[in-house]
DNA sequence: GTCTATAGTGGGATAGAC
DNA sequence: GTCTATCCCACTATAGAC
């Protein structure tokens, strides 16, 4: 079921690994080439030999945050039949705030498509189209989905605020338009 | 109607439409110390005698942005009131749009609200709150709108991609649970 | 309120030896 | 595939003279 990101030398995938968990645990900011050189005991020059640059770099590990979400959200769907949306939206949700840093290098600019492998988006958003009934109407779900994660992540709602409901009462209204 | 940004000195007022004008042409990251004291022929050293630092001088430009929105989204409330969320949605799309990287530094960092003359973000909250009836459906619509203005802003959707009618998919779910 | 000078910190990336 | 040495870039911010 899951599936190796391209054809990764064993060198670049400790290399991919690593520059993972260093974004993960640190931030984006964090992840330079000095940085990550230091994390593998090597120099910074060193790793220009197994990535041509450091956006390179990045779409394999993005690329890996797509492979693992698609697992998600198939497993989501398939465990809910019933209400397919509504178990989607807690995937979603709970990869983001386990993931916030890698779900941010994944969001929060233009995606290097050109830089993936093939299929992994389409992968990842196959689940929401079937359930959404639609394109425009995934793409609505994906929006909201995306607006109450990254304003969270972003800290902009207020401490009190009561989160779960919102999610619920969007969720609810796209519910409805599908019967 | 329109409102001052707290009591900036002439001076400081200059700089503040200088770094605006450079943001809004260029981008946050062009936004920096340097390029400002150059776009205003002085030094960058010399900003610092006008705002203590450059966060402070990001929130009286933030601080604008919000003034500017809730006058938009009132403008469009009262232009329209048999469906608001509609206008509101169409007046939130468009500012951001007229304004990308103003839009961007709004939303994607956390909300020094400190540093803001007190009331500017829940002015420009009200009119959502109101017509969507609750918070957590104000919340929930929010949401919806950021989550589209934004992954249209980072080029997430496909070129061919209809985003009316993916709006309109999402406006027409929150006015049914109103009636 | 402006300047010069500068501190201090960091970044991506390349050349060429081994 | 790793290294050293280096380039060139950028940034925020402060001290102190004028």
């Amino acid at each position: 079921m899951s599936q190796t990101v391209g054809e990764l030398s064993p060198r670049a995938r400790e290399i991919v690994d690593a520059a993972r968990a260093l974004l993960e645990s640190e931030g984006e900011d964090a992840l330079t080439m000095r940085r990550l050189a230091d994390r593998l005991g090597m120099r910074a020059p060193s790793l220009y030999k197994h990535f041509p640059d450091k956006e390179t770099l990045e779409a394999a590990i993005i690329a890996e945050g797509f492979e693992e979400s698609a697992e998600r959200f198939e497993a989501a769907v398939a465990a809910d039949r019933r209400r397919p949306l509504r178990a989607l939206a807690a995937a979603y949700r709970t990869f983001a705030l386990e993931h916030p840093h890698l779900y941010r290098l994944m969001t929060e600019q233009p995606l290097r498509r050109d830089l993936l492998p093939p299929g992994v988006e389409e992968r990842a958003a196959a689940p929401l189209v079937a359930a959404a009934g639609s394109v425009n109407r995934a793409r609505a779900v994906w929006a909201f989905a995306h607006g109450m994660t990254i304003l969270e992540l972003n800290d902009r709602f207020p401490r009190a605020a009561d989160l779960e409901k919102a999610w619920r009462e969007g969720i609810r209204m796209f519910e409805r338009l599908r019967s």
